[in-house]
DNA sequence: CGCGTTTAGTCTTGTCGTGAAACTTATATC
DNA sequence: GATATAAGTTTCACGACAAGACTAAACGCG
């Protein structure tokens, strides 16, 4: 149904009337499946505030309160789950820091469900739950709703649906997604359905090793199994240093958080950051910098031309260092990056919301909602006990 | 419109009941939109030849003889045109074998028009042109119809379109696409619509220098310029020669035709091609192939993992290497794809056949017949006399 | 040979979604 | 207060589709 999908990407700003010039449907279509869709609980009206001549329109926004979405993370130094209603907004959230790696799967994720239970315990009462999402650092089966290997946490052939059962229903969807690429969602869409400033990026996350994301059109290209954009295992010099992987001279093993710290002589993550900022860094901390950037703007410059791309997004450990990385990184950049002299490589950095992966899970939710707001309609009708014990 | 897309996925194995099966549409349905379809001259009834109980039903094909499909090319060794029908036959075609390097590009373009028009001309009378589309090696702006940039032919900032415009009306879509990602669409599919056993790959076109093309679920990732698969120039080594583009150890400056000559001492292609198939090449020979062997799997590692494939097909002059070439590029994907323990990467060659880029050209144009029927059948009924001319 | 069975395809009917256009409502301007 | 303008609603007719009955064409068994 567009027309849920024209009112999220731009909430409070379209009435009616414009939703009708934005899809090409005539206003009375509109009318009919907006009152639709405030009936069902995922729209709302706003005040009609607006200025000028004829009736003014009815402002149009995500409904809050009715439907929430679930999204949990697993990674290697913490669980974090959030509970967000269709607006985006953080009802609620839980953060719990641990090292995971080498953890058990299965009572990890039995600690996981418990925390998404009490956040959504925490959140409101008397709304809907859409969907409960788990994202997670490694390779996905989506049909099967098994993770078949997380490096980083040291897990493989680990079944996540079943810790999600107890919300699994009908009326609510599970499932689970490549962490990398629920983070890229979240920085392409501020909100939920509601595209930012980037259409079309590539997303590298610095966490221990180096992810990537790549966003095309709005669309994460997460691959067949979410194992798209490992970025951290492009080969930037086939007589480099050997990686965790087997593989020689993989990114990762040059500009990764521990390969930063052993080449440039320092056990603590802040002091390196520190020092990366101060005026004038000792020669070893320049050079592993200067590496390090190099190599990054190699490794990048495959993804931009492959993709076709001309926008870099550097979270996690390479956005903390990012000033002192840059140079090198728009040196290669500009050498190699083929549409470069039709389109400037532009690199911004962001840093990273706390747990971004959590996020991107719980959007997940909402997409399907936005995909067939219909399907969720017909549930609400098949089952209207459950709304009306709410009132 | 599914049904169409249906019938050309499976030509001459579909009737109307599987169809209904296949779609999820009664029989009803697709009986009266397969009737039009057959009326419209889209799709034709083969002889009921059925085996079982029962009614034996009526196959469906693409119907030959009422439309046709333009697809032209230029590239730096040749002209080509190609007519083909429906179902992918080939009706009429040109090659014209020609050095373009340098040359004028409106000229050129000129020249390759007038070889449409004597292709269209070969062809059998009195069937509805479709489309007229150009494969071009560069950067294109599909909107604008302009070529941006094509290095090898040394044109840049060429429109396109007007040199088509005696085939554009409202009856006949002209447009222009990248020629490895047209080239990659005839691997895709072996015949319109028609999905081959490859779902998602890459496709490297070694030419002059080496392109490539990624195909993610029988879908051409072509990049918002055609610009995307530009693995000839992902560095494969930091420190190797310079390549044309001014970077340093591209695969293209290692694996280039150009550079394989130069590194084995010979300046035939064909003499090294012969000498390579040799049981015992020498010194030289053998260094180059394994050199280049190891930066095309590197490259590729990239690629494979960046984009979660699996899939590799070499063409072009690396097809023509491949059994030198293979051993030292599985040895590379074997250690640096991720996804290999769980899917193991398969090389596959294809012999590139005279101008895929142009027939790829072609098939866009049954493409976007496959991609909404409706509109053809509408403009066929709003000019009944073209078609009442011909009978 | 004839009749029942099975499967393909068509025909009829009712429902639902949509667009066209008239109508109502709410505001600004004169 | 009259008029213009724009938003939103109502009415109506059309068309696409599904459900299900019906016809057509093959096979197999008595």
């Amino acid at each position: 149904m567009l027309v849920a999908q024209a009112v999220f990407a731009r909430p409070g700003e379209f009435t009616r009337a414009d939703v009708a010039g934005a899809t090409g449907m005539t206003r009375s279509t509109v009318s009919r499946l907006v009152d639709q869709l405030v009936a069902g609980g995922i729209l709302a009206e706003d005040d009609p505030a607006q200025r000028g001549r004829g009736r003014p329109g009815v402002p149009l926004r995500p409904a809050p309160g009715t439907f929430v979405a679930l999204g949990l993370e697993a990674n290697v130094g913490h669980l974090a789950s959030y509970v967000i209603d269709l607006a985006g907004r953080v009802l609620a959230r839980r953060f719990v820091t641990d090292d995971l790696a080498g953890s058990d799967a299965d009572a990890t994720l039995a600690r996981l469900a418990d925390l998404g239970a009490e956040t959504l315990a925490d959140a409101p009462a008397g709304a809907h739950l859409l969907s409960a999402h788990v994202a997670l650092p490694g390779i996905v089966d989506h049909d099967a709703g098994v993770l078949l290997r997380a490096p980083n946490l040291g897990w493989s052939q680990v079944a996540v649906l079943p810790h999600l059962a107890r919300w699994a229903s009908e009326r609510t969807l599970t499932g689970l997604d490549n962490e990398a690429d629920c983070a890229a969602l979240t920085i392409a869409q501020p909100a939920p359905g509601y595209p930012g400033d980037l259409d079309s990026f590539v997303y590298v996350s610095g966490n221990v090793g180096i992810g990537s994301s790549t966003v095309l059109g709005g669309q994460v290209l997460a691959g067949r199994h979410g194992w798209a954009g490992e970025l951290g295992h492009v080969c930037v010099d086939p007589d480099g240093p050997v990686c965790g992987c087997g593989a020689r001279g993989c990114l990762e093993a040059v500009a990764g958080r521990r390969a930063l710290l052993a080449a440039s002589g320092r056990d603590d993550w802040d002091v390196l950051v520190a020092d990366a900022a101060a005026p004038d860094p000792d020669p070893a901390l320049a050079a592993a910098l200067t590496r390090a950037g190099r190599a990054l703007g190699i490794a990048l410059s495959a993804a931009l031309n492959l993709l076709d791309l001309s926008h870099v997004v550097l979270g996690g450990h390479l956005a903390e260092l990012a000033d002192a990385l840059t140079p090198a990184v728009r040196a290669e950049l500009d050498t190699r990056v083929l549409s470069g002299p039709f389109e400037p490589v532009q690199v911004s950095v962001r840093t990273a919301a706390e747990a971004p992966g959590a996020l991107g899970a719980a959007y997940h939710g909402i997409a399907t909602l936005l995909a067939d707001p219909a399907r969720v309609l017909a549930d609400e009708a098949s089952e209207p006990d459950a709304a009306a014990a709410q009132a």
